[in-house]
DNA sequence: TCAACTCGGTGCGCTGGCGTACAGACGCTT
DNA sequence: AAGCGTCTGTACGCCAGCGCACCGAGTTGA
């Protein structure tokens, strides 16, 4: 018993993207890495609002949301280990259009705008840096997010979007539990409440999914896959192929 | 009379972004540069198949589409003089999940994928070439019209979207009138024919606009934007914003 | 000139999701 | 132990948009 309580074992390169890195582009970075926690319903980002840092999430998960002028919101995509948080910054937009909320409580390790531009731009011998390679292409797999969300909403009901948006918060969570209210999923999907107990509630009569109070157990992740919609199929294989390195076991 | 029927004036800088580059880098482009013909319905690239060219149009407009498993469509994004189609090809993916296809017959300058590449990659005395710049804010204001699109699709009603719509496609066109049926725009906007009937048959009561067997007249422009909702703002804005060098009059 | 086709208009019943309202159940606080 | 706030379940009327069916007016082509 000599140490107990040891703090709980952090490491950036749980982080998809920061793993892929080679051994020198990574060391570049690990010194400006800050572990920061992030509980649930933080917003690191308002529409609008100049982004000073990017975030690597670790075991958090972030939505992207659209806040309409009469409050009423979607989410545009989900960052889990797999993706950062902030690609407007490279992009050189500086601000987005879209909030950021923790929708799962963790940890994320954060960095300065500036230095992730400074990597990005390091032309070394070769003609870009492996940095600017992936944050490329997992720009490219967030677009695909994106556009499929669009197809999603136009076409496929509640009890869809649930199952598709729990398949995709479980990916990027080590248990099959979520923290997650009824009332923030439909905040989420852009439902009203009472659809996401509806839906909810077929998903339990069926025997895939146990919930109570904010706590959400997924019992039968087959049977979400097997009534999810083709949105959530395509949006993984399309990650998988453009991040082979990453890819989310 | 010297001359009749001289060729129309075609020119690699009706396109925004090409106009918006630096001479030497213009100069490096052109002579790769390959006018081509846009026919209404021509697809330019399909799911998933690699693309070969990028396109810049100058009179032509592009529809970005998600196709559905069971045949149903959603447009994700709209590509005219303003941008580009086939940022993939820089994101590093190849391929894309969507098709691309002609929505308004016209023309647009393409150019070889790989050329583009280098173009992008470039980094001469400075950090990086304005073309790599340049795209990457231009794909920055994509990600905003489809997140957009994504939200819009979810909590807009179809006369809302059929005035975005239009005010988008006008946006991209030197006239005021439209070559496109009711059913074509069904298609892009995801809904009935029916339903874009009963929208054009308000706006039409209203006097806002005219149309006949696949020609659309917009008669008054400022009565679509009081009736718009604001997703056409905001990325008409973000637009702006994100490439001044490239404003749409 | 007539037939075939395309485009747009209309009507009808259906249903998914919305807004609203209310009630029971759980759990935390005092 | 009581009380209050949060979370979930249920119910009811309403409406936008869907699927279907049909029709008339234009347009095109033989």
């Amino acid at each position: 018993m000599i140490a107990h309580h040891a703090p709980p074992p952090h490491d950036p390169r749980q982080n998809h993207l920061l793993a892929a890195l080679p051994a020198d582009e990574y060391a570049h970075l690990l010194s400006h890495l800050e572990l920061v926690q992030m509980p649930l319903g933080l917003a690191l980002y308002e529409s609008g609002m100049q982004m000073r840092y990017v975030y690597f999430p670790t075991t958090a998960i972030v939505s992207l949301l659209y806040v309409m002028e009469d409050g009423a919101s979607a989410e545009i995509a989900v960052i889990g280990n797999e993706g950062i948080v902030g690609v407007s910054l490279f992009m050189g937009g500086e601000t987005t259009t879209n909030r950021a909320v923790v929708q799962s409580a963790g940890h994320a390790y954060r960095l300065q705008g500036l230095l992730l531009k400074d990597e990005f731009n390091r032309a070394g011998g070769r003609r870009a840096g492996t940095m600017q390679n992936l944050l490329l292409r997992y720009s490219q797999a967030l677009i695909t997010q994106m556009s499929q969300t669009a197809a999603c909403n136009r076409h496929h009901s509640v009890d869809q979007q649930l199952c598709r948006w729990l398949l995709m918060s479980l990916d990027r969570l080590p248990a099959n539990e979520l923290i997650m209210t009824q009332e923030l999923i439909a905040n989420m999907l852009g439902v009203r409440r009472e659809g996401v107990t509806e839906a909810a509630g077929k998903l339990h009569a069926a025997g895939l999914i146990e919930y109570h109070r904010g706590h959400i157990t997924v019992l039968d992740r087959a049977g979400l896959e097997a009534r999810v919609c083709e949105c959530y199929t395509v949006v993984k294989q399309e990650f998988d192929r453009l991040l082979p390195e990453a890819i989310i076991p």
